[in-house]
DNA sequence: TTAAACTCTACTTATTTTATAGAATTAATA
DNA sequence: TATTAATTCTATAAAATAAGTAGAGTTTAA
């Protein structure tokens, strides 16, 4: 499952993308458009600003606005950028790797190789989702 | 990511799958074969045995043994019966449906068909790993 | 100078996960 | 029937994580 953070984040960047091209949205819009908790939002759009996701303008009249295309922010990204791996298990994971502890050997690991194909196909389905194609529906 | 719970469940079920037919095992030889808290898997065992996927004697030469085919255990279905929804969110789930508190209304929930999306590969995949195709590797 | 916004750090609260402890019950068998 | 060895059950504890809040600091426009 996705944590709620992700929500907020994956909502607060379709609220960017549906606003007209070099509108700077305040927090508290975004807040009260995408029903998130205002003080939540503010640290979560400060992590997507580091993630170079968005941008941001200080100051009076100052605010939020989408740095990257919304067709190049993928759900596997925001995924990976605020919950983690996309794998089951560390084991399987491509950007998230850790040995299990509890396997003698990675070999010896039998949950590995299962898991590794959920996550090809998961990741390939996380990756076709952008938050252009969420805004479609 | 599954829990150490659903991690140490498909161990144990994968030890058990592979002891030879009519075999019953100590929950000690499961614990130190595969790994697993010994108390924490006492726990995992009584929670298998009520779902029906394996089944114990009691009292001295007592144990566990699978109840299920391994063929027909699946990944989806020890992921639900542990961790719950595959999908990523409440409002995309089909057995763990719950809408969301924070969408205006159904139609309005801008993330949910993108995660139907998901949700529907994800399980495709889950339902084709089984304790015997695991067994395989 | 003031107002209005983002930025930053710390803290709190709640929940869930991951166990552990120990007593009760069951069954085999000497 | 007493003993031993196993499952079963309930309660509790410890740790980690998630979710949210508070408040002071900084920046910018007018």
């Amino acid at each position: 499952m996705l944590s709620h953070k992700t929500k907020y984040a994956l909502k607060a960047l379709l609220f960017l993308a549906q606003q007209e091209k070099g509108y700077i949205a305040k927090t508290i819009e975004i807040a009260e458009g995408a029903t998130i908790p205002k003080k939540f939002l503010e640290q979560i759009l400060l992590e997507l600003k580091r993630g170079h996701f968005v941008s941001s303008k200080q100051g009076k009249f100052g605010g939020y606005y989408l740095l990257k295309s919304k067709n190049e922010i993928t759900l596997a990204e925001i995924h990976r950028f605020f919950d983690g791996a996309i794998a089951l298990l560390p084991c399987a994971s491509l950007n998230f790797y850790e040995p299990c502890s509890d396997c003698l050997n990675e070999s010896d690991c039998l949950l590995r190789h299962g898991l590794v194909a959920i996550r090809d196909e998961t990741l390939k389905a996380m990756e076709g989702i952008t938050i252009a194609s969420l805004e479609k529906k």
